[in-house]
DNA sequence: ATAAAAATAGGAATTATTACTACTTTTGGT
DNA sequence: ACCAAAAGTAGTAATAATTCCTATTTTTAT
């Protein structure tokens, strides 16, 4: 993967933001910085970022993909109210064991939380 | 919800199905039942008897939204080379348990998990 | 039997994302 | 530093999944 301004620009506007915007979310931040930016090279970058592993897709929270800067372990919980997504942390608990079945090898997992949040729960 | 003829053979059909498939799949299958049914309305009901509970929604599996009839808990595993998608009971995860904050209220909870089946892993 | 409410078929519209192409930037060897 | 090959980009077209719209049909409650 060669270098390029766009990637770093797309990948440092990303650690900006804690709320793990969509592609939308994020073309319009990175746009400011940089107004020559397509959204192609957006997507490009994000899911190349994803598949190296430097960032994480999230899919299942809504009807777009997000992407979060954060890798180490944790889980999503999204507001069906207000559509926010909060980052649920793991805890002490140990690494859940994955014993699918024999020969099945698990490479990522995702736990996903629906409900009403904080604010929209009054 | 009113009756409807359609809705019916669309649940119908679903039940016939361990596959989970999306929309288009189970489009092909009542398409043979009834050769008039449309896709807005295999939507319509796929929607309205997901948000009924009266089947799942699975989102997050891969591009598009998958259907389960079988509404006791359990978790998704989809393998990335042949797309198969496979239950996992409850009781082969031992995921942590989730302490979400004060507050929040959890209405419905996903665990996906992806990798390569046990075919596809030889 | 009938009128209001709910549902449908079929197609148009929308949304998110990927594909395509001509041009530009990066890189590694000289 | 120079240059060709490889990789990346901008801008637009295309695609895929899903929702929206409307005239017509079906269901339901009287």
């Amino acid at each position: 993967m060669n270098y390029s301004r766009q990637r770093e620009l797309i990948l440092e506007t990303l650690k900006e933001y804690a709320i793990h915007p969509n592609a939308e979310e994020l073309y319009t931040q990175v746009h400011e910085k940089d107004k020559n930016i397509s959204k192609g090279t957006l997507y490009r970058n994000l899911n190349r970022l994803a598949e190296e592993g430097i960032i994480k897709k999230i899919d299942g929270l809504d009807t777009t993909s997000h992407f979060d800067h954060n890798i180490h372990e944790h889980y999503h919980f999204i507001c069906t109210k207000c559509g926010r997504i909060y980052d649920i942390e793991k805890g002490e608990t140990k690494f859940p064991k994955i014993d699918v079945q024999k020969g099945f090898q698990v490479t990522s997992s995702d736990i996903i939380l629906k409900g009403l949040c904080q604010n929209c729960n009054k």
